[in-house]
DNA sequence: CAAAAGTAGTTCGGTGCCGAACGAAATATG
DNA sequence: CATATTTCGTTCGGCACCGAACTACTTTTG
C-alpha cells in the first residue's frame, strides 16, 4: 500500500482514524485501545485461517482440536473441566469435540473410580503419534508467523497480550 | 523473560514450558514463538467472550455484525467482496449474517447500476442509530481491556500485531 | 455477436462454538 | 437417612464461519 515500510505498517489505519474522527466530531475516544485490540482479532484470524488451512487441514484438524491434543500431550491426561479452560472452550464444546476425536480414535475417556461425575481424557497411541507429527509442523508455523520479531519483541508481545487476557477475566488466577 | 514480572504473570506458561520441554526433549523448539502467537489466540477468544457477553449481546450483535455495523458505519457504504475482507469474513458468511441484519432492518443491500452482479451494502437509519450508540460502549471496553497499558505500549501491541497479521499473508498488497 | 472465460454473490453441507437447560452423582443439612 | 444443594458432564437450539459448488452477469475473443 502507498507509503508501506516508511509510515509505519498502516496506511488503512491511518486513513480509518481520519474518517472514523470525522464521523465521531468532537466526541472524546479512545483511539489506541481501539486499534490495540482491534488488532489482536485480526491476527487471531489470519493465524487461525493460515494453521488450519497449511498445516492442520492435511491431519483433518480444526485449530480447537489441534489444541486439545496439544494440552493433552503436555500433561498427559486432564478431567474434562480443566481441559475446556485450558483450550478456552465452553464445555458443552468440548463435549463435541472430544466425540469427534474419540470416534476417530485420536482421545479416550474414562470416568474417574473415586467420583462417578468426573471423566479422564486422555490420548490414545495414535492421537500421541498424531500431534508427535504435526506438532513440529505447527511450531515452525508459528516461526513463521512472528517472523520479523526479534527475541525480545515476541516476549513482549505475549507479555503485552498476557495482560490484556488478564484484564478480559478468564479468572485462572 | 524466563522470570518475567514475578511469579504473577503465568505460573501456568512456566509450568507448561517445563513440560513441554520435558515432553520434547532434545528436539530443537521454538519457543518464544509459540508463546508469542498462543497468547495472540487466547486474548482474542478471551476479548470476544467478554464483548459479546458484556457489550453486544444487549442489542443482539455478535462481534461480527458488529465488526459489519462498524465498517460500513465508517465507510458510509461499500461492496459485499471489500466488506468482507474488511471484516475478515469468508463471503459466504458475509451473505448469511447481511440476510440476519437486513431481516432486522440495520443494513440495505443494492444492486448496483453499472454491474448487476455487484451489491452494494449500507446502513439503514436504524442500523446508523444502533452503531452510534453501541460504539462508544464498545470502545469504553477496549479501554478496559487494554488498561494497564501505557500509550506505548498499546502502540506497539498494535504494532506487533500488525507485522504478525502481514505475515500471516491475507494478501492485501 | 456467439461462445468462452472471468467475476460477484448466493447456496449448501458441515464444524466450531456458545449458553441455557438438563440429568446424574456427590455432598451438605435437617 | 431423606432431601436440598452443588458440581460434574451432556444435550440441545442456534448462530458464526468456512470452502466448494452453483448462478447470474460481464467481458473477452475469434
Amino acid at each position: 500500500m502507498s507509503s508501506e515500510k516508511t509510515s509505519t505498517e498502516s496506511a488503512w489505519l491511518l486513513d480509518a482514524e481520519r474518517d472514523v474522527q470525522k464521523r465521531l466530531g468532537d466526541e472524546a475516544f479512545d483511539f489506541r485501545s481501539l486499534d490495540a485490540i482491534a488488532n489482536i482479532y485480526r491476527a487471531a484470524a489470519a493465524i487461525r485461517r493460515r494453521a488450519e488451512g497449511d498445516v492442520l487441514a492435511p491431519y483433518g484438524l480444526s485449530f480447537g482440536s489441534f489444541t486439545i491434543l496439544w494440552v493433552l500431550w503436555i500433561w498427559d491426561d486432564m478431567e474434562t473441566a480443566q481441559l475446556a479452560q485450558e483450550c478456552n472452550l465452553a464445555k458443552g464444546t468440548l463435549t463435541g469435540m472430544l466425540n469427534t476425536l474419540e470416534k476417530r480414535g485420536l482421545v479416550e475417556r474414562h470416568r474417574m473410580e473415586s467420583d462417578m461425575r468426573r471423566m479422564m481424557v486422555c490420548l490414545t497411541a495414535e492421537g500421541t503419534k498424531t500431534i508427535a507429527e504435526v506438532f513440529p509442523k505447527f511450531n515452525a508455523f508459528e516461526g513463521q508467523m512472528s517472523a520479523g520479531l526479534s527475541n525480545p519483541e515476541k516476549e513482549q508481545l505475549a507479555g503485552l497480550l498476557r495482560r490484556v487476557t488478564r484484564n478480559a477475566g478468564e479468572s485462572s488466577s
